[in-house]
DNA sequence: GTCTATACACCGATAGAC
DNA sequence: GTCTATCGGTGTATAGAC
């Protein structure tokens, strides 16, 4: 056996146990499975880690962050909001069918963690990233387009991030991709229609000047 | 022990089975805590149910349906399309805090199915139930205040359940009703949006007619 | 028919040989 | 340090006494 370190074999574990994970789902992946698939016998589980809850403590994490990562992407500017909005849902939901297994696996461990006691501050950390990011998002877009919202930006966030979210979660059961996508850009355009233009400020981004809200 | 037919036990161990899972989770619903929740001996499990299986099978579809009427429930006509959709989805949104418990089992149920070779079906019919039930209820709606809706059916319903889905699961976890009643009636105005008058019809719907969306 | 007692597999975690 | 062997507990399901 080639000598690891225990930061490596414990990222091993790690990417073991989301594999397990995706492959047979959150309540397959006991220790004795995720330690085969490792590659390392059931000792050193609990020889990098002191129980199987401190490893999910860190892959729980992990996982959300690189979906918001993948969530946030590039922004670009189109010819109005409902454009940009339109065309960055578009690549955030390519995203999100690209990872249809990190997207299962989280709304397991969402109600895993939810249920057992001394793990559930995980789901409400989880959650309250969703909406942070969102609203990160949305204030990157209106920047982006030179709009303000009409509704409180944490309230906008919990209108996109909730929606986003019952949208995959419909789509992880049913893959009916052709129907998400048309309700994606429904939403979008809906969107748009919260923003306004922005007030014709001075000392800020003097550029394409003024919109026109022609939200029509 | 009084005695009871096979079908009223039945009945009572399914009864068990949900008050286990609302007070401890599905992963704690064993055979033996929902027999001792019932008050009846484990064997006696086996006596009405094949398998555990077996019992999942009959109730996922009952708190699916329960469900499913609590979501419909009666829509009242109000000023414009707008006022009614606000009006019933707010309705529609109490029914979902009251029933917090029913809500978490289902999101857990059907994580749990979904990983259960011979029981993932039961998810895919959950999910179809719901956009059948959101077609029915825009159907509802539209005959109500005499309107119709600008993207087919199907579409507009999965918009419709998955963001009220997405909303449900984020209140499971967070239990922000402020911020989530604030989004509903954000997404109520835009999805009155998707509405255009009907036509003067005659002759079943002309179906060419462009409309003004003069939903002001 | 009903329930006690048990079979058998697998869980998380650890002791102790190497 | 590493891993085999095992502990104590719990899971579904059933055999067999009453």
């Amino acid at each position: 056996m080639a000598r690891v370190t225990a930061a490596e074999r414990r990222q091993q574990l790690i990417d073991a146990a989301f594999r397990v994970m995706a492959r047979e789902g959150v309540a397959a992946a006991t220790t004795r499975a995720i330690a085969a698939e490792a590659g390392a016998p059931l000792a050193s589980f609990h020889y990098c880690f002191r129980s199987k809850e401190e490893l999910l403590r860190e892959l729980t994490p992990a996982l959300v962050d690189r979906m918001r990562e993948g969530a946030v992407a590039e922004i670009e500017p189109g010819d109005d909001i409902r454009d940009t909005l339109r065309k960055s849902l578009r690549g955030m939901w390519s995203v999100t069918e690209a990872t249809r297994d990190e997207q299962h696996v989280l709304y397991e461990l969402t109600q895993y963690v939810l249920r057992n006691p001394g793990l559930e501050d995980l789901a409400r950390w989880q959650y309250q990233r969703y909406f942070e990011t969102g609203q990160e998002y949305l204030q990157a877009i209106s920047d982006a387009v030179d709009v303000e919202w009409t509704v409180p930006l944490p309230v906008a966030s919990r209108l996109l991030v909730s929606f986003i979210d019952g949208m995959a979660l419909g789509w992880v059961i049913d893959h009916n991709s052709g129907e998400a996508r048309a309700a994606l850009d429904a939403f979008a355009d809906g969107l748009a229609l919260l923003t306004r233009p922005r007030l014709a400020d001075r000392a800020g981004r003097g550029g394409a000047g003024p919109r026109t809200a022609s939200h029509a």
